[in-house]
DNA sequence: ATGGCGAGAGGATCTCGA
């Protein structure tokens, strides 16, 4: 099966992209969005159901907002932490529509987007590791139903040095604190792998690029979307790769899509 | 140290992203 992640920086602007790359890659099974920044009732599904894809959308107006873009029915679609947790303790981490799951095969898949924390020390810095903290205990529910799980999605955290093109300055930006790594460690921690770093040790490999300073052109980005997998779908793994073609058309979204290949 | 760009909402210029 091959699985794909993408933060396509709303669903209506880039449809044509999107379409597109599904056309190109017609490998891919399930392509997670992120960003799609529209509410159910407005998402273009007939673009999809036109080139033969299902559409299981769970957006809100203007921000976040997920989607998984299937090529067959996908069963046990659920989306936000209640759907899986039952009632949780703070809804105000289910107000924002950052989560969707689905089983495909063997596998339970969570395509997620993390938020961003805006600024170190922010309101929206500490709702992150809240919603971090929160994520924890919802794969560990999955995990106890599920004997493999594909998370994957807009993390918004660059896990190691290796993963920012210039790391100097990091403890102190969002996306790259030891505080936010460590909440992430310990989701990984429940028994997830780097899927990417199962087949490349190399720098220079990114995700995202910023649209100002030419970012893309320079190489200047930050490998911030991932496909984190448990221990046997990671021996089951052949390729895990960066797309970076739909980073280069005109008027691309500022990430690119990641593509995990599995047995 | 700061701002750069792009999208949405709404109808000028904000907020938000990363």
């Amino acid at each position: 099966m091959q699985i794909a992640t993408w933060n396509v920086n709303s669903v209506r602007t880039r449809i044509t992209h999107i379409c597109d790359w599904l056309q190109a890659n017609p490998e891919v099974d399930i392509l997670c969005l992120q960003e799609t920044k529209v509410i159910d009732a407005d998402f273009p599904r007939s673009p999809f159901t036109e080139i033969g894809y299902q559409t299981y959308i769970y957006g809100q107006k203007s921000y976040n907002g997920v989607a998984l873009i299937s090529r067959s029915p996908l069963e046990d679609v659920q989306t936000g932490f209640a759907s899986v947790l039952g009632d949780i303790l703070d809804p105000s981490l289910d107000e924002q529509k950052r989560l969707i799951t689905c089983k495909f095969g063997d596998v339970q898949i969570v395509n997620m987007y993390v938020p961003n924390g805006s600024e170190v020390g922010s309101e929206k810095y500490a709702y992150k590791l809240r919603w971090l903290n929160l994520l924890r205990e919802y794969l560990q529910t999955l995990l106890a139903k599920n004997a493999h799980v594909l998370i994957c999605g807009d993390f918004n955290v660059a896990i190691a040095d290796l993963d920012i093109y210039d790391p100097k300055g990091r403890e102190n930006k969002v996306m790259s604190t030891d505080i936010e790594r460590e909440a992430l460690a310990e989701v990984l921690n429940l028994g997830f792998k780097d899927v990417f770093r199962k087949f490349t040790s190399d720098a220079g490999y990114y995700s995202w690029w910023d649209y100002r300073t030419a970012g893309f052109q320079r190489n200047r980005g930050w490998r911030i979307d991932y496909h984190f997998v448990t221990e046997a779908l990671y021996d089951r793994a052949t390729s895990c790769a960066i797309d970076i073609a739909p980073r280069k058309l005109i008027q691309p979204s500022d990430h690119t899509p990641v593509i995990v290949t599995i047995d």
